[in-house]
DNA sequence: CTCTTGACTGAGG
DNA sequence: GCCTCAGCCAAGA
């Protein structure tokens, strides 16, 4: 690929769909995987133009486990109905055990 | 070029 | 541990 073709946010998509199936991570960890530890905010913004691909943005939280973007969904729980049904807990927006699903970018890839 | 907008984060009280 | 404040940076108007 071409890096320097892509746009940010391209780049925070590609991240994004290399997301194991009932893993989670932060927008922090994909800003620091991009070299653009900074940019966390960039990271959720992006991802207000997943929708309609592959991106499963549900996998994408803050770093305290909590569905900030949630609110971005379409249905006021479909975000925590998809990540449950991928095995992962949680309870009023927030991730448990977030320790236990947490996949980094940093140290995985 | 300037200004605004964020699905964030770390530091301080 | 919780709440508040300020900095951060890319994209769009």
């Amino acid at each position: 690929m071409k890096p320097e073709t892509l746009s940010f946010f391209d780049r925070v998509y590609e991240v994004a769909k290399l997301i194991p199936f009932g893993k989670v991570t932060s927008y922090g960890a994909i800003a620091n995987y991009l070299g653009a530890k900074r940019s966390a905010r960039m990271v959720g913004y992006a991802m207000n133009g997943s929708h309609g691909k592959d991106i499963p943005a549900h996998r994408v939280v803050n770093r305290k486990g909590l569905l900030t973007g949630k609110h971005h969904f379409d249905g006021t729980n479909l975000m925590q109905q998809l990540l449950e049904s991928e095995g992962v807990v949680v309870i009023d927006n927030q991730i448990q055990d977030l320790e236990t699903v947490y996949w980094d970018p940093n140290k995985e890839l």
